[in-house]
DNA sequence: ATCACGGCTGGGAGCGCTCCCACACTAGTA
DNA sequence: TACTAGTGTGGGAGCGCTCCCAGCCGTGAT
């Protein structure tokens, strides 16, 4: 009568390590050796532990496996939170699209952490620590943020998006802002527009200053004059922005705008002013969001590779908890120009 | 020379339960009664173990916790991969958000679990009750979908999102897809609209069908005829209904899109005939996503709140957790129209 | 003064693993 | 023949908690 294991209940009748050892007729470090893909098993003790295990459906306890191992398996995907409203779209799905890929087949398991207001960031390093995640993903890092330093000191591998610097001292993954805004400019040029303005970013975040580092390279390359207005991401500010350019420059025939959304924006404004779209002046934003994809024109865009972006941050990651030696590497990965009608 | 605790890697100088009473002056057992509030403690004694805690900035082990106590202090957010892939915009981000909301005051923590293809889909089961996660969210559950109840015999505590039919036995959350749909075309027909066809979802998913209740109940009321085509939520599939109906029906005066991803292959197709919107043809959508909010014009829809539906499938995850007793409720959020220049 | 009965408390046992030491046993070397 | 080295294996110790039982003390009833 072993009522403790037949008793209903969470976790009631799953077999234990000891259970299959019985079974195999081996020990319990057998066992484990076989479970853990140790090679110092012989074929045939490997093969009857194989068989209990397929017979009980032993599947290993993880809160025994991280006590006694001191591991958790886990990995900590941090996303702010008030940011995380910004991008939610499609950027934040499409992270852990690519992340889960890369964790498919593998034991880690992903655990989604949310961060509200200061106080909660500010909890947050000690929090991780006590979870004693094995290491941590980074989303939308300001250049000023501690916590990456943060974590570094804990010991905890971390992985962010998005350089925060030319110079990133940490393992991150992002998308080649510059050349993605070259393309997009240069694409306008080999159209035959001659007065190209730009709507930027907020110049604080290292990708949309490196935007407008590619806007000015490729006017450069077709000698032609810079005209540039600031935006914070936002289609009002896509709008201030552009309202300000006509203004200045009327006779403008392109925009490129750091940011879909801020395209739209600017599309209002242009539509509000008569002018057509791309007839009279081409517009180019960047996500290839679906709002992109929905506008009307359907916007031309710089895609982001999202997913791989977050796949390959989870690649990172995992090399970095393996690895004796840290690495941290910064991996830039291509952005692709998204041709429709707009431009 | 304590040199385990000193030592560099993961974990290591955190203190633990015994340091903790050992600085208090009290037993284990006395620490853990106040670390998990138990009432059987005196003022002075707890109070002096919450001294050490703060001093020695002594944070749990969850690890310890859950093999000791057999309860992970855990749930899962189940998301099929697939489907992700439809309705990742924007309702993915908000059910993470509300989800994350609702956990934010808990011990709770969250762990994401996409689900692949179909053979992973089998593993589920036995993955989910071997990491004995206290409860599952699944999201985008199948009418035949085998997996709630697999986890329902194991005991383990789970909340859909999206009842599969009328009498749900499983506790659920949902949004009012019957009233928000009445609502919608109750409003086209305040605006003196006549011939309002609608352009259903795939009916064999219970909130689409609700949806085309809702239309014919509003129609019913209005004493007006219906006109229905089916869609499957994607947009070529809005193409396709749109033009079947203007095929049939040229003299229509409104569409009510059961998706706004449909309204905008709809208003495609309509455009393409030279109708103007609202001015000919009125479109209403339904999600009130970032298409919706972006299309030309603005598109009415009937926005869902999601982010609430997840707050509050976890609540109710949370509830089902501690009870003793069952309960399943079925939790139906309402929707709300956003009128937009469309209609 | 004696007993019963509560409120607090300490600490043993044990959760299911991994780590590692010790021990067989085999085969090769002197 | 003895000794070494290597392979495979069993099982003790221990990870840091929770659970629970026994024991302490003080209080009020007998």
């Amino acid at each position: 009568m072993t009522a403790a294991r037949t008793a209903r209940g969470r976790g009631a009748g799953r077999p234990t390590l000891e259970e299959v050892a019985a079974r195999a007729g081996v020990g319990r470090g057998t066992v484990s050796r076989v479970i853990n893909g140790s090679p110092r098993v012989s074929d045939e003790t490997r093969a009857a532990v194989e068989a209990a295990v397929a017979e009980l459906g032993y599947v290993p306890n993880r809160a025994a496996r991280a006590l006694a191992a001191n591991r958790t398996d886990a990995i900590a995907l941090v996303v702010p939170e008030p940011e995380a409203r910004f991008f939610a779209e499609p950027y934040f799905s499409d992270i852990v699209r690519g992340v889960g890929a890369a964790l498919a087949d593998t034991e880690m398991q992903l655990l989604l952490t949310l961060v509200g207001g200061d106080r909660e960031r500010r909890r947050l390093a000690q929090y991780l620590a006590s979870h004693r995640v094995d290491g941590v993903l980074l989303v939308s890092v300001h250049a000023d943020d501690p916590l990456p330093e943060l974590l570094e000191q804990l010991g905890i591998p971390v992985v962010i998006s998005g350089r925060r610097r030319e110079d990133e001292p940490l393992a991150s993954v992002d998308s080649d802002n510059y050349e993605g805004a070259r393309a997009a400019v240069a694409h306008l040029v080999a159209r035959g527009r001659r007065s190209i303005a730009t709507i930027t970013g907020p110049l604080d975040v290292y990708g949309a200053r490196r935007r407008l580092d590619g806007y000015r390279a490729a006017l450069a390359e077709a000698g032609l004059e810079e005209l540039t207005a600031h935006g914070d991401f936002t289609e009002e500010g896509g709008r201030r922005a552009m309202a300000e350019l006509l203004e200045r420059a009327p006779h403008l025939d392109a925009v490129f705008a750091a940011s879909d959304v801020m395209a739209s924006g600017a599309r209002q404004v242009l539509r509000e002013d008569g002018r057509r779209i791309p007839d009279d002046t081409a517009l180019v934003g960047f996500d290839d969001s679906a709002i992109a994809r929905h506008m009307d024109p359907p916007l031309t865009s710089v895609r982001q590779p999202i997913e791989e972006m977050g796949r390959a941050m989870a690649e990172l990651l995992l090399a970095e908890i393996t690895a004796t030696e840290p690495a941290r590497p910064s991996l830039v990965l291509p952005t692709e120009l998204v041709v429709r009608a707009s431009s």
